[in-house]
DNA sequence: ATATAAATGTGATATAACGCACATTTATTT
DNA sequence: AAATAAATGTGCGTTATATCACATTTATAT
Protein backbone atom coordinates (compact mmCIF):
# COMPACT_ATOMS: atom_id res chain seq x y z
CA UNK A 1 0.00 0.00 0.00
CA UNK A 2 1.40 3.37 -0.69
CA UNK A 3 2.04 5.69 1.42
CA UNK A 4 -0.37 9.54 1.34
CA UNK A 5 0.37 12.18 3.08
CA UNK A 6 -2.60 13.22 4.83
CA UNK A 7 -1.11 15.59 6.59
CA UNK A 8 -0.22 18.33 3.49
CA UNK A 9 -3.67 16.91 1.82
CA UNK A 10 -6.48 20.23 1.67
CA UNK A 11 -9.61 18.09 1.41
CA UNK A 12 -9.66 16.16 4.54
CA UNK A 13 -12.90 15.33 5.74
CA UNK A 14 -14.83 16.90 8.35
CA UNK A 15 -13.51 14.06 9.92
CA UNK A 16 -9.92 13.73 9.49
CA UNK A 17 -9.87 17.37 10.39
CA UNK A 18 -10.01 16.78 13.99
CA UNK A 19 -6.94 14.26 13.68
CA UNK A 20 -3.57 15.45 15.06
CA UNK A 21 -0.34 15.30 13.57
CA UNK A 22 0.51 11.87 14.87
CA UNK A 23 -2.86 10.62 13.51
CA UNK A 24 -2.90 12.01 10.47
CA UNK A 25 0.96 10.28 10.18
CA UNK A 26 -0.61 6.83 11.15
CA UNK A 27 -3.25 7.03 8.77
CA UNK A 28 -1.12 8.23 5.61
CA UNK A 29 0.64 4.90 6.48
CA UNK A 30 -2.80 2.92 5.91
CA UNK A 31 -4.19 4.84 3.06
CA UNK A 32 -3.74 4.57 -0.75
CA UNK A 33 -5.35 7.35 -3.31
CA UNK A 34 -6.31 6.06 -6.52
CA UNK A 35 -8.02 8.11 -9.72
CA UNK A 36 -10.65 6.65 -11.45
CA UNK A 37 -12.16 7.86 -14.91
CA UNK A 38 -16.01 7.69 -15.43
CA UNK A 39 -17.56 3.82 -15.93
CA UNK A 40 -14.76 3.12 -13.54
CA UNK A 41 -15.93 0.94 -10.61
CA UNK A 42 -14.33 1.70 -7.51
CA UNK A 43 -16.31 -0.43 -5.30
CA UNK A 44 -18.04 -3.83 -6.39
CA UNK A 45 -21.08 -5.22 -4.54
CA UNK A 46 -20.81 -8.62 -3.05
CA UNK A 47 -16.99 -8.11 -2.57
CA UNK A 48 -15.67 -8.42 0.45
CA UNK A 49 -15.15 -4.80 2.21
CA UNK A 50 -11.43 -4.57 2.77
CA UNK A 51 -11.02 -0.78 3.23
CA UNK A 52 -12.83 2.39 3.92
CA UNK A 53 -13.35 4.67 0.69
CA UNK A 54 -13.42 8.45 0.94
CA UNK A 55 -14.09 10.19 -2.27
CA UNK A 56 -11.51 13.10 -2.53
CA UNK A 57 -12.68 14.65 -5.34
CA UNK A 58 -14.98 13.90 -8.16
CA UNK A 59 -18.84 12.20 -8.70
CA UNK A 60 -20.18 8.99 -8.40
CA UNK A 61 -23.36 6.52 -8.64
CA UNK A 62 -24.45 4.16 -5.60
CA UNK A 63 -25.72 1.34 -6.99
CA UNK A 64 -27.51 -2.17 -6.45
CA UNK A 65 -27.33 -4.82 -9.63
CA UNK A 66 -31.16 -6.59 -9.02
CA UNK A 67 -31.37 -9.63 -11.02
CA UNK A 68 -33.30 -7.41 -13.86
CA UNK A 69 -32.08 -3.80 -13.29
CA UNK A 70 -29.98 -1.70 -11.77
CA UNK A 71 -31.22 0.37 -9.25
CA UNK A 72 -29.20 3.72 -8.17
CA UNK A 73 -29.41 4.35 -4.94
CA UNK A 74 -27.59 8.32 -4.72
CA UNK A 75 -25.64 10.42 -6.17
CA UNK A 76 -22.81 11.16 -4.42
CA UNK A 77 -20.31 13.98 -4.71
CA UNK A 78 -16.50 14.80 -2.78
CA UNK A 79 -15.55 15.11 -0.42
CA UNK A 80 -17.78 12.48 1.23
CA UNK A 81 -17.27 8.63 2.34
CA UNK A 82 -18.63 6.14 0.28
CA UNK A 83 -21.26 3.89 1.77
CA UNK A 84 -19.72 3.51 5.21
CA UNK A 85 -21.63 0.89 6.45
CA UNK A 86 -20.71 -1.97 4.04
CA UNK A 87 -17.27 -1.31 6.06
CA UNK A 88 -18.96 -2.55 9.41
CA UNK A 89 -21.01 -5.66 10.54
CA UNK A 90 -20.65 -8.02 7.99
CA UNK A 91 -18.10 -6.25 5.79
CA UNK A 92 -19.77 -7.42 2.76
CA UNK A 93 -20.47 -4.84 -0.30
CA UNK A 94 -24.10 -3.75 -0.13
CA UNK A 95 -23.59 -1.70 -3.18
CA UNK A 96 -21.54 -0.99 -6.14
CA UNK A 97 -19.66 2.78 -6.74
CA UNK A 98 -18.99 3.59 -10.50
CA UNK A 99 -17.18 7.08 -11.12
CA UNK A 100 -19.40 9.17 -13.28
CA UNK A 101 -16.63 11.65 -13.91
CA UNK A 102 -12.47 11.76 -13.34
CA UNK A 103 -12.49 10.60 -9.45
CA UNK A 104 -9.75 10.49 -6.77
CA UNK A 105 -10.47 7.75 -3.69
CA UNK A 106 -8.74 7.14 -0.84
CA UNK A 107 -9.03 3.58 0.69
CA UNK A 108 -8.09 3.27 4.40
CA UNK A 109 -8.03 0.32 6.17
CA UNK A 110 -10.58 -0.47 7.87
CA UNK A 111 -8.29 -1.07 11.06
CA UNK A 112 -7.06 2.12 11.11
CA UNK A 113 -10.51 3.87 10.62
CA UNK A 114 -11.57 1.79 13.89
CA UNK A 115 -8.62 2.93 15.86
CA UNK A 116 -9.12 6.67 14.78
CA UNK A 117 -12.81 6.18 16.14
CA UNK A 118 -11.55 4.29 19.75
CA UNK A 119 -8.90 6.94 20.14
CA UNK A 120 -10.31 10.05 19.00
CA UNK A 121 -13.79 11.23 20.42
CA UNK A 122 -13.64 14.06 17.78
CA UNK A 123 -13.00 11.72 14.85
CA UNK A 124 -16.20 9.49 15.95
CA UNK A 125 -19.02 12.07 16.41
CA UNK A 126 -18.32 13.61 12.77
CA UNK A 127 -18.72 10.09 11.71
CA UNK A 128 -21.30 9.63 13.36
CA UNK A 129 -22.53 12.88 11.99
CA UNK A 130 -21.75 12.40 8.56
CA UNK A 131 -23.51 9.26 8.37
CA UNK A 132 -26.44 10.85 10.59
CA UNK A 133 -26.90 12.86 7.36
CA UNK A 134 -26.63 10.56 4.51
CA UNK A 135 -29.33 8.64 6.45
CA UNK A 136 -31.41 11.42 6.37
CA UNK A 137 -30.93 11.95 2.85
CA UNK A 138 -31.67 8.22 1.82
CA UNK A 139 -34.39 8.65 3.71
CA UNK A 140 -36.22 11.59 1.86
CA UNK A 141 -35.23 9.76 -1.14
CA UNK A 142 -36.65 6.70 -0.39
CA UNK A 143 -40.05 8.65 0.41
CA UNK A 144 -39.48 10.51 -2.45
CA UNK A 145 -39.73 7.64 -4.44
CA UNK A 146 -42.45 5.90 -2.75
CA UNK A 147 -44.99 8.13 -3.26
CA UNK A 148 -44.80 10.66 -5.90
CA UNK A 149 -45.81 10.30 -9.25
CA UNK A 150 -43.37 9.61 -12.53
CA UNK A 151 -43.28 13.33 -13.17
CA UNK A 152 -42.75 14.08 -9.66
CA UNK A 153 -39.56 12.26 -9.07
CA UNK A 154 -37.67 13.40 -12.38
CA UNK A 155 -38.06 16.86 -11.13
CA UNK A 156 -36.85 15.77 -7.93
CA UNK A 157 -33.63 14.44 -9.56
CA UNK A 158 -33.21 17.85 -11.53
CA UNK A 159 -33.61 19.96 -8.51
CA UNK A 160 -31.73 17.36 -6.96
CA UNK A 161 -28.39 17.73 -9.67
CA UNK A 162 -29.22 21.68 -9.94
CA UNK A 163 -29.22 22.52 -5.84
CA UNK A 164 -27.13 19.85 -4.05
CA UNK A 165 -24.32 18.85 -7.21
CA UNK A 166 -24.01 21.52 -9.51
CA UNK A 167 -25.62 24.79 -7.52
CA UNK A 168 -26.31 26.18 -10.58
CA UNK A 169 -29.40 26.79 -12.90
CA UNK A 170 -27.95 25.06 -16.05
CA UNK A 171 -25.56 21.96 -15.54
CA UNK A 172 -24.99 19.32 -18.12
CA UNK A 173 -25.95 15.76 -16.82
CA UNK A 174 -23.17 13.22 -15.54
CA UNK A 175 -25.98 10.45 -16.42
CA UNK A 176 -27.87 8.63 -19.47
CA UNK A 177 -31.24 9.07 -19.30
CA UNK A 178 -31.18 4.87 -18.64
CA UNK A 179 -29.13 5.88 -15.23
CA UNK A 180 -31.49 9.08 -14.94
CA UNK A 181 -34.32 6.33 -14.78
CA UNK A 182 -32.48 4.35 -12.41
CA UNK A 183 -32.21 7.01 -10.27
CA UNK A 184 -35.80 7.91 -10.45
CA UNK A 185 -37.07 4.25 -10.11
CA UNK A 186 -38.78 4.38 -13.61
CA UNK A 187 -38.47 3.79 -17.25
CA UNK A 188 -35.84 5.20 -19.79
CA UNK A 189 -38.93 5.65 -21.79
CA UNK A 190 -41.18 7.87 -19.32
CA UNK A 191 -37.87 9.72 -18.85
CA UNK A 192 -38.40 10.84 -22.36
CA UNK A 193 -41.41 11.19 -22.52
CA UNK A 194 -41.61 13.54 -19.21
CA UNK A 195 -38.60 15.40 -20.34
CA UNK A 196 -40.05 16.36 -23.74
CA UNK A 197 -43.30 17.24 -21.61
CA UNK A 198 -40.96 19.66 -19.24
CA UNK A 199 -39.00 21.00 -22.19
CA UNK A 200 -42.37 22.11 -24.45
CA UNK A 201 -44.10 23.40 -21.38
CA UNK A 202 -40.66 25.85 -21.31
CA UNK A 203 -40.03 24.49 -17.17
CA UNK A 204 -36.84 22.97 -18.56
CA UNK A 205 -35.16 24.10 -21.63
CA UNK A 206 -33.72 20.24 -22.55
CA UNK A 207 -30.70 19.56 -24.78
CA UNK A 208 -29.73 16.11 -24.74
CA UNK A 209 -27.94 16.03 -21.39
CA UNK A 210 -27.87 20.19 -21.19
CA UNK A 211 -30.55 20.91 -18.69
CA UNK A 212 -31.61 24.61 -18.01
CA UNK A 213 -34.06 25.40 -15.27
CA UNK A 214 -36.48 27.73 -16.82
CA UNK A 215 -39.16 27.94 -14.79
CA UNK A 216 -37.64 26.93 -10.95
CA UNK A 217 -40.96 27.20 -9.07
CA UNK A 218 -42.79 25.65 -11.53
CA UNK A 219 -40.80 22.65 -11.09
CA UNK A 220 -40.17 23.36 -7.29
CA UNK A 221 -44.38 22.32 -7.20
CA UNK A 222 -44.60 19.17 -9.45
CA UNK A 223 -41.77 17.85 -7.16
CA UNK A 224 -43.72 18.67 -4.03
CA UNK A 225 -47.34 17.83 -5.63
CA UNK A 226 -47.10 15.65 -8.02
CA UNK B 1 -35.95 14.49 34.92
CA UNK B 2 -36.36 11.34 37.65
CA UNK B 3 -33.28 9.82 37.91
CA UNK B 4 -33.21 5.75 36.54
CA UNK B 5 -30.83 3.31 37.85
CA UNK B 6 -28.75 2.07 34.78
CA UNK B 7 -26.42 0.09 36.21
CA UNK B 8 -29.22 -2.48 37.18
CA UNK B 9 -30.83 -2.63 33.83
CA UNK B 10 -30.97 -5.84 32.22
CA UNK B 11 -32.21 -4.14 28.69
CA UNK B 12 -28.58 -2.32 28.04
CA UNK B 13 -28.20 -1.57 24.30
CA UNK B 14 -25.00 -2.91 23.16
CA UNK B 15 -23.31 0.39 23.45
CA UNK B 16 -24.16 0.71 27.02
CA UNK B 17 -23.09 -2.26 27.48
CA UNK B 18 -19.70 -0.98 27.01
CA UNK B 19 -19.94 1.46 29.71
CA UNK B 20 -18.00 2.35 32.70
CA UNK B 21 -19.70 1.63 36.40
CA UNK B 22 -19.30 5.40 36.47
CA UNK B 23 -20.46 6.02 32.94
CA UNK B 24 -23.77 4.28 33.82
CA UNK B 25 -24.31 6.15 37.12
CA UNK B 26 -23.81 9.54 34.89
CA UNK B 27 -26.20 8.10 32.33
CA UNK B 28 -28.73 7.04 34.79
CA UNK B 29 -28.81 10.97 36.07
CA UNK B 30 -29.46 12.02 32.52
CA UNK B 31 -31.97 9.55 31.60
CA UNK B 32 -35.66 9.41 32.25
CA UNK B 33 -37.83 6.16 31.68
CA UNK B 34 -41.21 6.30 30.20
CA UNK B 35 -44.03 4.23 29.32
CA UNK B 36 -46.23 3.59 26.45
CA UNK B 37 -49.75 2.88 24.95
CA UNK B 38 -50.51 1.41 22.17
CA UNK B 39 -51.49 4.45 19.69
CA UNK B 40 -49.37 7.24 21.95
CA UNK B 41 -47.01 9.31 20.59
CA UNK B 42 -43.47 8.69 21.24
CA UNK B 43 -41.38 11.40 19.29
CA UNK B 44 -43.25 14.19 16.93
CA UNK B 45 -42.22 14.90 13.37
CA UNK B 46 -40.65 18.51 13.15
CA UNK B 47 -40.42 19.03 16.85
CA UNK B 48 -37.37 19.71 18.20
CA UNK B 49 -34.94 16.87 19.05
CA UNK B 50 -34.18 16.81 22.77
CA UNK B 51 -33.04 13.62 23.90
CA UNK B 52 -32.28 10.26 22.48
CA UNK B 53 -34.61 7.89 22.27
CA UNK B 54 -33.83 4.29 23.57
CA UNK B 55 -36.60 1.79 23.05
CA UNK B 56 -36.40 -0.72 25.82
CA UNK B 57 -39.26 -2.58 25.44
CA UNK B 58 -41.77 -2.67 23.26
CA UNK B 59 -43.07 -2.12 19.58
CA UNK B 60 -43.17 0.94 17.18
CA UNK B 61 -43.50 2.21 13.69
CA UNK B 62 -41.51 5.27 12.76
CA UNK B 63 -43.77 7.19 10.52
CA UNK B 64 -44.02 10.40 8.50
CA UNK B 65 -46.82 12.19 8.25
CA UNK B 66 -47.19 13.88 4.18
CA UNK B 67 -49.44 16.02 2.83
CA UNK B 68 -51.63 13.42 2.05
CA UNK B 69 -51.26 10.33 3.48
CA UNK B 70 -48.64 8.81 6.04
CA UNK B 71 -45.86 6.82 5.26
CA UNK B 72 -44.73 4.06 7.65
CA UNK B 73 -40.77 3.99 7.44
CA UNK B 74 -40.43 1.09 9.43
CA UNK B 75 -41.32 -0.92 12.10
CA UNK B 76 -38.81 -0.98 14.90
CA UNK B 77 -38.70 -3.50 17.87
CA UNK B 78 -36.57 -2.59 21.52
CA UNK B 79 -33.73 -2.98 22.05
CA UNK B 80 -33.10 0.11 19.40
CA UNK B 81 -32.06 3.22 19.60
CA UNK B 82 -35.08 5.44 17.78
CA UNK B 83 -34.26 7.48 14.76
CA UNK B 84 -30.73 8.39 15.82
CA UNK B 85 -30.34 10.80 12.97
CA UNK B 86 -33.07 12.96 14.63
CA UNK B 87 -30.83 13.39 17.02
CA UNK B 88 -27.48 14.98 15.35
CA UNK B 89 -27.20 17.96 12.82
CA UNK B 90 -30.30 19.93 12.64
CA UNK B 91 -31.83 18.33 15.79
CA UNK B 92 -35.01 18.17 14.56
CA UNK B 93 -37.17 15.34 14.45
CA UNK B 94 -37.66 14.14 10.68
CA UNK B 95 -40.22 11.59 11.56
CA UNK B 96 -42.54 10.24 14.39
CA UNK B 97 -42.48 7.14 16.80
CA UNK B 98 -45.47 6.07 18.04
CA UNK B 99 -46.37 3.07 20.33
CA UNK B 100 -47.92 0.25 18.38
CA UNK B 101 -47.85 -2.05 21.72
CA UNK B 102 -47.19 -1.82 25.43
CA UNK B 103 -43.67 -0.17 25.01
CA UNK B 104 -40.95 1.51 27.39
CA UNK B 105 -38.62 4.23 26.09
CA UNK B 106 -35.85 5.99 27.87
CA UNK B 107 -35.18 9.03 26.91
CA UNK B 108 -31.29 10.67 27.45
CA UNK B 109 -29.58 13.91 27.37
CA UNK B 110 -28.68 14.50 24.09
CA UNK B 111 -25.48 16.04 25.37
CA UNK B 112 -24.09 13.17 27.60
CA UNK B 113 -25.03 11.24 24.89
CA UNK B 114 -22.45 12.95 22.81
CA UNK B 115 -19.75 13.29 26.32
CA UNK B 116 -20.02 9.18 26.03
CA UNK B 117 -19.26 9.25 22.34
CA UNK B 118 -16.95 11.26 22.71
CA UNK B 119 -15.59 9.90 25.86
CA UNK B 120 -15.50 6.02 25.48
CA UNK B 121 -14.40 4.87 22.30
CA UNK B 122 -16.40 1.37 22.48
CA UNK B 123 -19.59 2.81 23.04
CA UNK B 124 -18.72 4.88 19.75
CA UNK B 125 -18.00 1.94 17.86
CA UNK B 126 -20.88 0.16 18.56
CA UNK B 127 -23.03 3.33 18.13
CA UNK B 128 -21.56 3.36 14.53
CA UNK B 129 -22.50 -0.29 14.03
CA UNK B 130 -26.02 -0.09 15.00
CA UNK B 131 -26.21 3.19 12.65
CA UNK B 132 -24.84 1.03 9.88
CA UNK B 133 -27.01 -2.03 10.17
CA UNK B 134 -29.75 0.25 10.17
CA UNK B 135 -29.23 1.95 7.04
CA UNK B 136 -28.32 -1.19 5.72
CA UNK B 137 -31.89 -1.90 6.64
CA UNK B 138 -33.51 1.24 5.62
CA UNK B 139 -31.54 0.68 2.13
CA UNK B 140 -33.48 -3.01 1.72
CA UNK B 141 -37.01 -1.47 2.62
CA UNK B 142 -36.04 1.01 0.11
CA UNK B 143 -35.33 -1.09 -3.00
CA UNK B 144 -38.15 -3.43 -1.92
CA UNK B 145 -40.26 -0.58 -2.36
CA UNK B 146 -38.90 0.47 -5.70
CA UNK B 147 -39.26 -2.35 -7.37
CA UNK B 148 -41.87 -4.68 -6.58
CA UNK B 149 -45.07 -4.78 -7.57
CA UNK B 150 -47.75 -4.78 -4.53
CA UNK B 151 -47.74 -8.85 -4.20
CA UNK B 152 -44.15 -8.85 -3.63
CA UNK B 153 -44.32 -5.86 -1.23
CA UNK B 154 -47.32 -7.49 0.55
CA UNK B 155 -45.41 -10.61 0.90
CA UNK B 156 -42.23 -9.14 2.26
CA UNK B 157 -43.72 -7.38 5.00
CA UNK B 158 -45.31 -10.50 5.78
CA UNK B 159 -41.99 -12.26 5.93
CA UNK B 160 -40.36 -9.17 7.76
CA UNK B 161 -43.10 -9.31 10.72
CA UNK B 162 -42.33 -13.45 10.58
CA UNK B 163 -39.11 -13.24 10.44
CA UNK B 164 -37.72 -9.68 12.29
CA UNK B 165 -40.52 -9.09 14.69
CA UNK B 166 -42.21 -12.36 16.06
CA UNK B 167 -39.86 -14.99 14.86
CA UNK B 168 -42.89 -17.31 14.44
CA UNK B 169 -44.90 -18.88 11.46
CA UNK B 170 -47.99 -17.46 12.91
CA UNK B 171 -48.74 -14.42 14.25
CA UNK B 172 -50.95 -11.31 14.60
CA UNK B 173 -50.08 -8.55 13.01
CA UNK B 174 -49.57 -5.44 14.83
CA UNK B 175 -51.20 -2.84 12.39
CA UNK B 176 -53.87 -2.31 10.70
CA UNK B 177 -54.79 -2.81 6.67
CA UNK B 178 -54.25 0.51 6.26
CA UNK B 179 -50.82 0.84 8.85
CA UNK B 180 -49.91 -2.58 6.45
CA UNK B 181 -50.44 -0.48 3.04
CA UNK B 182 -48.57 2.59 4.76
CA UNK B 183 -45.86 0.33 5.41
CA UNK B 184 -45.53 -1.75 1.82
CA UNK B 185 -46.40 2.07 0.11
CA UNK B 186 -49.61 1.06 -1.86
CA UNK B 187 -53.76 1.26 -1.10
CA UNK B 188 -55.56 -0.22 1.73
CA UNK B 189 -57.62 -2.10 -1.40
CA UNK B 190 -54.69 -3.65 -2.49
CA UNK B 191 -54.03 -4.96 0.92
CA UNK B 192 -57.50 -6.49 0.98
CA UNK B 193 -57.35 -7.30 -2.29
CA UNK B 194 -53.66 -9.34 -2.41
CA UNK B 195 -54.33 -11.19 1.08
CA UNK B 196 -57.63 -12.61 0.70
CA UNK B 197 -55.86 -13.83 -2.60
CA UNK B 198 -52.73 -15.44 -0.58
CA UNK B 199 -55.81 -16.76 1.82
CA UNK B 200 -57.15 -18.10 -1.32
CA UNK B 201 -54.05 -19.41 -2.88
CA UNK B 202 -53.17 -21.47 0.38
CA UNK B 203 -49.89 -19.69 1.09
CA UNK B 204 -51.64 -17.87 4.09
CA UNK B 205 -54.25 -18.12 6.42
CA UNK B 206 -55.18 -14.79 6.94
CA UNK B 207 -57.92 -14.51 10.29
CA UNK B 208 -58.44 -11.22 10.26
CA UNK B 209 -55.00 -9.55 11.40
CA UNK B 210 -53.99 -13.35 12.74
CA UNK B 211 -51.65 -14.74 10.01
CA UNK B 212 -50.30 -18.11 9.69
CA UNK B 213 -47.56 -18.63 6.77
CA UNK B 214 -48.90 -22.01 4.93
CA UNK B 215 -45.98 -21.89 2.35
CA UNK B 216 -43.07 -19.95 2.98
CA UNK B 217 -41.19 -21.38 -0.12
CA UNK B 218 -44.09 -19.77 -2.44
CA UNK B 219 -44.04 -16.48 -0.37
CA UNK B 220 -40.34 -16.35 -0.46
CA UNK B 221 -40.45 -16.77 -4.12
CA UNK B 222 -43.05 -14.06 -4.29
CA UNK B 223 -41.37 -11.59 -2.44
CA UNK B 224 -38.17 -12.40 -4.57
CA UNK B 225 -39.74 -11.95 -8.24
CA UNK B 226 -42.77 -9.83 -7.92
C1' DA C 1 -77.17 -3.94 25.31
C1' DT C 2 -77.39 -0.62 21.93
C1' DA C 3 -75.45 2.86 19.24
C1' DT C 4 -71.63 4.76 16.91
C1' DA C 5 -67.39 4.66 14.90
C1' DA C 6 -63.56 2.34 12.86
C1' DA C 7 -61.79 -1.17 10.08
C1' DT C 8 -62.23 -4.28 6.31
C1' DG C 9 -63.69 -6.53 1.84
C1' DT C 10 -64.97 -6.21 -2.91
C1' DG C 11 -66.87 -4.78 -7.45
C1' DA C 12 -66.60 -1.28 -11.28
C1' DT C 13 -64.05 2.16 -13.53
C1' DA C 14 -60.25 5.25 -14.61
C1' DT C 15 -55.47 6.07 -15.35
C1' DA C 16 -50.59 6.16 -14.87
C1' DA C 17 -46.93 3.76 -16.29
C1' DC C 18 -44.78 -0.12 -18.58
C1' DG C 19 -43.16 -2.74 -22.43
C1' DC C 20 -42.55 -3.26 -27.22
C1' DA C 21 -41.41 -1.68 -31.73
C1' DC C 22 -39.02 1.14 -34.50
C1' DA C 23 -37.12 5.61 -36.17
C1' DT C 24 -33.52 8.81 -35.29
C1' DT C 25 -29.81 10.90 -33.34
C1' DT C 26 -25.36 10.86 -31.11
C1' DA C 27 -21.05 8.51 -29.84
C1' DT C 28 -17.27 5.22 -30.74
C1' DT C 29 -14.51 2.38 -33.27
C1' DT C 30 -11.88 0.85 -37.20
C1' DA D 1 -14.47 8.90 -43.38
C1' DA D 2 -17.22 5.05 -43.01
C1' DA D 3 -19.16 1.67 -40.14
C1' DT D 4 -20.89 0.12 -35.91
C1' DA D 5 -22.71 0.64 -31.54
C1' DA D 6 -24.99 3.16 -28.02
C1' DA D 7 -28.30 6.38 -26.62
C1' DT D 8 -32.60 8.65 -27.26
C1' DG D 9 -37.47 9.86 -28.77
C1' DT D 10 -42.15 8.50 -29.63
C1' DG D 11 -46.51 5.99 -30.92
C1' DC D 12 -49.55 2.31 -29.26
C1' DG D 13 -51.56 -1.53 -26.88
C1' DT D 14 -51.48 -3.74 -22.26
C1' DT D 15 -51.50 -4.03 -17.44
C1' DA D 16 -51.11 -3.11 -12.74
C1' DT D 17 -52.89 -0.29 -9.46
C1' DA D 18 -55.35 3.61 -7.69
C1' DT D 19 -59.77 5.56 -6.85
C1' DC D 20 -64.60 5.54 -5.87
C1' DA D 21 -68.63 3.49 -3.95
C1' DC D 22 -70.83 0.80 -0.85
C1' DA D 23 -71.69 -3.48 1.91
C1' DT D 24 -70.15 -5.79 5.95
C1' DT D 25 -67.73 -6.87 9.84
C1' DT D 26 -65.38 -5.71 14.11
C1' DA D 27 -64.30 -2.66 17.83
C1' DT D 28 -65.45 1.07 21.08
C1' DA D 29 -68.30 4.06 23.62
C1' DT D 30 -72.52 5.22 25.89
Amino acid sequence: MDITICQLCNLKSSAAQKLSEAELGMLGENCAETHYQSGDIIIKQDAHSTNVAYLKSGLVKIHTEGTIKDKIIKITKAPAYLCLPNNFGDKINHFSATALESTTVCFINVDMFKKLIYENGDFAYQIILDMSKSELQNFHNCLNNAQKQNIGRVADVILFFADSIYSAETFKLPVTREELAALAGITRESVSRILTELNNDKTLDVKGRQITILNRKILKQISEKA
